[in-house]
DNA sequence: TAATAGATGAGAACCATTCCAATGTAATGA
DNA sequence: TCATTACATTGGAATGGTTCTCATCTATTA
């Protein structure tokens, strides 16, 4: 699907919900549908500064606490201290770097399987009525691992 | 296995690391070993309280992190502000509730299998060394469905 | 156009966590 | 046993990401 008609759809569901599609939410989601760098509220106050200048960081919250309400983000920990947001139009987990905090997405065929059969057993085991879940799969990047001398540059 | 040889093994792991056995750590851990209750640093406070009035905060932060990098202890955010810890004697995963925080430990048979093959999986299309995962669930509890009027207390 | 509700922005406030310096205590070795 | 060294605890200060407050602004509705 055209990064656009993302965009559209993802703002219908905010005017479905009464929300006002100002320009800043225009502009933060179309940051976060164009990227996938797992940002922090930090970087994308840097990489919106030329637009917006006057932008304030409470409406950089505002705006992602909205979207994170309404499921079209979700929010990420590395361990740095700060949140990292996610646009999260296609059903993904993320491995998370221990040592320098990357975080990448993943997916494979069947997942969502394994995801749906993760869901059910807890809805039978807990008598939880679920809403979503949290995937994380923590380890080395290979770019740390080079760094840390645990693999060799080949 | 029984309580008090679960904390014998855990503390030999910490004297393998040539950590000390410090009275402070020593309860830390009983506390953590005998509750499932998956509690903050204030919770835990409030609890060891009668047995060590004077310890200080910053003792029981230091502790926990250095539990958590021996991989002795989980951090989980349930959203209300702070960090919960939680002894993983047993490989679990946790549901938390949206509404009211609750976190509670769920396994099944076959679980392991599925923890596995998840991290196998990340492995090959990653590329990181895989050292631990995180699972969650969300949803609403039991409770907070009646409490919503989702379900009829029956 | 008037009235209302929703949204932004600047800065203050919050508060969980970390940092720091002083003090205390366990381990080591002569 | 004494001296040395490294590890730990403590209380309080500092940090910093996030939320709160409220005046201002803008969209929506009637
Ligand atoms: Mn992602
Ligand atoms: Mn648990
Ligand atoms: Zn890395
Ligand atoms: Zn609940």
């Amino acid at each position: 699907m055209a990064s656009n008609a993302v965009m559209e759809e993802t703002l219908q569901i905010l005017k479905d919900h009464k929300l006002r599609v100002t320009p800043q939410r225009h502009i933060i989601l179309a940051y976060l549908v164009s990227h996938h760098n797992h940002p922090t509220v930090e970087i994308i106050r840097d990489a919106l500064g030329k637009e917006l200048p006057n932008m304030g960081a409470s409406t950089i919250y505002n705006t992602l606490n909205t979207f994170v309400d309404h499921h079209l983000v979700v929010e990420l920990q590395n361990g740095d201290g700060s949140t990292h947001y996610d646009y999260f139009g296609t059903p993904h987990y993320h491995a998370i770097c221990t040592n320098c905090g990357r975080i990448v997405d993943v997916t494979y065929p069947g997942f969502s399987d394994t995801e749906k059969g993760l869901e059910e057993k807890t809805a039978e085991i807990s008598g939880y009525m679920i809403s979503g879940n949290h995937m994380e799969v923590y380890g080395l990047c290979p770019e740390c691992q080079i760094k840390l001398g645990i693999k060799n540059n080949e």
